[in-house]
DNA sequence: TTGTAGGCGTTATCAT
DNA sequence: ATGATAACGCCTACAA
């Protein structure tokens, strides 16, 4: 007889069974809601079950039943705003439909990712993965073993996997565009880290501003996250843009705190853009023009991806959103150049 | 015969063992790493899983071993820095030994976060309660029936519950003590919600400063979000205060973004701090000065907290931190009141 | 309508 | 050192 190691009893559906006469199948019935039960049976029942103080066990019943009623997301970075709205966003629609929400984060290190998502994806009947790191071609790799999962942020790169894709290079254009219609000629590109797929987005599309007047662009290594920004700001300076597009909100925000300990005036100086509209940028000073995603509904559509599957219902067609450009007061005018 | 509705079939252990000609348990020894298992049939079973691509059911096991190796954590909303910090903190901790965690988000209910929070423990081993809201007779009530849990932000009204509590009260009276210094004898308090924890040690500390030199507080209702700092910029300024305390950091730069707007100049005409320490404050123009909080190292400690329970270790002691004053550029000398 | 019993995939005890 | 086999706690097809 396996004697496991359980500290105190756990009150089961036998228990509940013998103090309601019945046997475990009515009790299970009862605590289901399911088929005809006798209704003075199913009071004795849950009258016993509530004295009792008994729960079914989620684990058993996740082991009779083949799911888990929990579903993972996996993310580069927990700290990360995007990110936490994706998983809000995830975790609250979850939730409606009865589901919780295991999460991971890697640490930014895409390898530890392809782990951590196997191991999150075994323990839940399904995976959210945004990983903007991760080569495509592993991604490719590794995806079929994860189903039923959708990506988020980026496209996948093989057939069958839902996604919600974030159509940067709009964004990008929508940015360029306001500051080019505010006489700036010379941008510098913030830009991300290297091998991320929303950085190689914007690089492609600011490599093919294909008309004429475009402005000039001008890359300056960066990054991702607020230092990276803030560190940022010689090397921005030293390029002479009138206009800094960032990667993100936060290298925006980074280095807007960086120019105005320098008292460098922004708009005045030099303009700056962001991009992923978290909430944030509204509030900083000056209030920081961004292209805004949605992420938490990013987070909800996954859900809702997600749950077409597991449900087999139809499923939804893929997403790409278009960022909304947000103009706020950190661009204006371009100043002249006095060089 | 139970058909359960599994789709494709999965492999188990039984498979496994078939392939390698042992019995299931000599597998499960392997997979393992336990007992002495001669070399050359380890190298069979392993090479026969491999094979097969097996990977053991982390639900079986836990129904077996009785624990899930998940931690749950409920926290108000998922969308506040403060708590994602703590969430962080727990993840990478608890991953570090192999554990997950499940969130769940009361979307600011305290109703939902009683419900939440049973549901959740039942789904795992242990549990992380972050809620400010929960009137304490009531958390006395539930708290044994969730053990093993600890409470973060907040100190325990039972016995035995590990907690790990911030000192509101030395945060507050720092930030008043240096506003003194600056010269401030009249402060606007932008309170926090109606039964927050929080909100109630501040307002004790500031209805108890006992140096016969402190300043005087005006209190204003105001909240614990962005918006709610927004909207009170009117009313502060109406009270005819030299410095503005927030109730945290979210509310602090609301009100620094509509004082910006307004083009009120912050120190010049009002200081004002925040509280939380959250990673943005630092960034704000005018970098907000606040009473920083660990919310990271809150997460990690949480889960050594958990961990010596789960492993029964010596219980750690409970953690009161005392929260760090960070000056920065939104406090400067009280201006002459022109009244 | 209710009960019986087998199975979900592991772990662990007890023989061998 | 390995193999049967009984739990773990629940669900469900089938019989009554």
């Amino acid at each position: 007889m396996a004697r496991t190691a359980h500290g105190g009893r756990r009150i089961t559906i036998a228990h509940v069974a013998e103090a309601a006469g019945v046997s475990r199948a009515t009790v299970s019935r009862v605590m289901n809601g399911l088929a005809t039960v006798d209704p003075e049976i199913g009071r004795r029942v849950r009258e016993a079950a509530e004295q009792l103080n008994y729960s079914p066990s989620t684990v058993a019943r996740s082991l009779a039943m083949g799911r888990t009623q929990t579903v993972a997301i996996v993310v580069p970075d927990l700290g990360n705003p995007m990110f936490q709205d994706t998983l809000r966003g995830l975790s609250r629609a979850a939730a409606r439909a009865g589901y919780r929400v295991l999460v991971a984060d890697s640490a930014e290190n895409p390898d530890e990712e392809i782990i951590l998502a196997r191991e999150a994806r075994r323990r839940c009947d399904a995976l959210v993965l945004v990983s903007p790191r991760m080569d495509s071609a592993v991604l490719g790799q590794l995806l079929p073993e994860l189903a039923p999962v959708v990506l988020v942020n980026r496209e996948s790169p093989v057939d069958g996997v839902p996604s919600l894709a974030v159509d940067y290079g709009a964004g990008i254009r929508a940015i360029v565009s306001e500051l080019q219609r505010l006489g700036h000629r010379r941008l510098a590109y913030l830009a991300g880290p290297d091998g991320s797929y929303g950085n190689r987005a914007r690089l492609d599309a600011l490599h093919h501003l294909l008309d004429a007047e475009s402005p000039e662009i001008v890359e300056v290594p960066c990054g991702a996250m607020f230092e990276d920004g803030y560190r940022a700001k010689d090397a921005v300076l030293a390029t002479g843009a009138t206009a800094a597009v960032c990667f993100n909100d936060l290298v925006a925000l980074g280095l807007l705190g960086a120019l105005h300990e320098a008292g460098i005036d922004v708009p005045g100086r030099i303009s700056v853009t962001g991009f992923d509209g978290i909430q944030f940028a509204r509030f900083a000073s000056p209030a920081l023009t961004t292209a805004s995603v949605p992420q938490t509904q990013l987070g909800e559509e996954a859900w809702a991806r997600l749950w077409s599957v597991l449900s087999d219902a139809e499923p939804a067609d893929d997403l790409t959103v278009t960022p909304r450009l947000e103009i706020r007061a950190s661009v204006g005018p371009a100043h002249q150049v006095h060089a």
